[in-house]
DNA sequence: GGGGCGATGACAGCGCGGTGACAATCGGGT
DNA sequence: ACCCGATTGTCACCGCGCTGTCATCGCCCC
């Protein structure tokens, strides 16, 4: 286990979040601040992923990724970049990097991808579903089950179920699953938690009007019960 | 409460410093002269966090982190360096320091780091349970349970349940309890901490006319027994 | 027996969460 | 490029239950 990640990122506020983030996901981080720094500790530290943003100072992400293809072919690549580089996607694909998340993106997501890059590499048997009860969700489809049939889910349903399920028991703020669920960097109104819970009750509850996998913490937050 | 922090420091102006500002924000603290002295102390006095500056005499910050590292994974260390070198900074945190702070610092900023350390630290902590009889307290679900069965209790119940069972066996009064509870900012009647000890003697006590757990002492407020 | 302190039930205010409607935005198809 | 539907995010209003205060009663200690 502990996933050792190397952390290609110059913008300080955009590290230490996915530095918080991603520690908490269990992952062994490395941060290098520029490319040449990135490169250097790429070989040095031999971390099982990268996560590479494109807009960097000195080299650029697209040097970076053909300089760390030259020695090396698999550690998987995760590319971050601001969501109208679209040419950027396409050459960082094409030269060997493995996923692409565009900026401003949820810490969910991207923790999603990096399972799924580092599940892919592996020859990793685990299971890529979740269950708790007669719910399940197919990462790899991104697909919510009830019993087994399909229940129609939007991206940031699925974000926010995935998220409890991976924390089941635990209380979380508004803020926090602000933070963590739609991104560190996303501003918004507490309340369109509430909407996306209310949302989320309709589908998986049995009983919505008195839910029992989502439960409401007053005064805190949300819960999510096995 | 009053976490213990271990300064790692040979400059004596900046030591001086630190344990004036520090100080005054409620730390306890321990302060080692170099880096022998550090990893000493670290291992005898086992402080909650260590703070470390990287210009040492003797051995270097990048060796005491490594010396620490080896025997203890989980004490938060949160590094001091000049600002140009931005090597051992990488290096620091990849060899398991937690955070970073470039000199000339702001105590401010350095406070704050260490403590979002702190709590990071407490919420990566597995056991978050806290129990006494048959009252446990799970602090990431908050939930007050009683013999394994959950009991209801309302967010101000469970802060004052939680500060009682941070504190056994101490005697608080009420302004105290409102103080650490409600928040220094809030203002009201002591009254109504009686309010809601009766609240939570009628949830765990098992006879609430001859409370055993909060005992109230009478002249000076309440204190919590195991 | 008296004074003072704590216990407790009642109650009013309001803060908080639920929800439906709507606007903004995204994305896909033609 | 344009249109249309789906998704996402915000707002406003409603209703409920927590919270805090008061008043009264009881009890402990002097």
């Amino acid at each position: 286990m502990a996933e050792k990640l190397l952390l290609i990122e110059d913008d300080p506020s955009i590290l230490r979040g996915l530095q918080m983030n991603l520690g908490l996901e269990g992952f062994q981080l490395i941060a290098a601040h520029d490319g040449e720094e990135g490169i250097e500790f790429a070989r040095s530290q031999k971390p099982d992923l990268i996560v590479l943003d494109m807009m960097l100072p000195k080299i650029g992400g697209i040097e970076v990724i053909r300089t760390l293809r030259q020695v090396d072919h698999d550690t998987p690549i995760v590319v971050l970049s601001a969501k109208d580089q679209e040419s950027d996607k396409v050459l960082a694909l094409s030269l060997g990097a493995d996923d692409y998340v565009t900026k401003p993106f949820s810490v969910a997501e991207l923790v999603a991808r990096i399972r799924a890059a580092l599940r892919r590499r592996r020859i990793h048997q685990a299971s890529a579903q979740l269950t708790f009860g007669r719910i399940t969700l197919d990462l790899e489809g991104r697909r919510l089950l009830s019993d087994g049939v399909e229940l129609e889910s939007t991206a940031r349903e699925f974000d926010l179920l995935h998220h409890f399920f991976q924390h089941p028991g635990t209380v979380f703020s508004r803020e926090q699953l602000m933070q963590t669920v739609w991104g560190a960097d996303h501003f918004g109104t507490p309340r369109t938690v509430d909407n996306f819970i209310a949302r989320l009750r309709s589908k998986i509850e049995t009983d919505p009007d008195h839910p029992h996998h989502i439960e409401t913490v007053r005064g805190v937050g949300y819960r999510f019960n096995p």
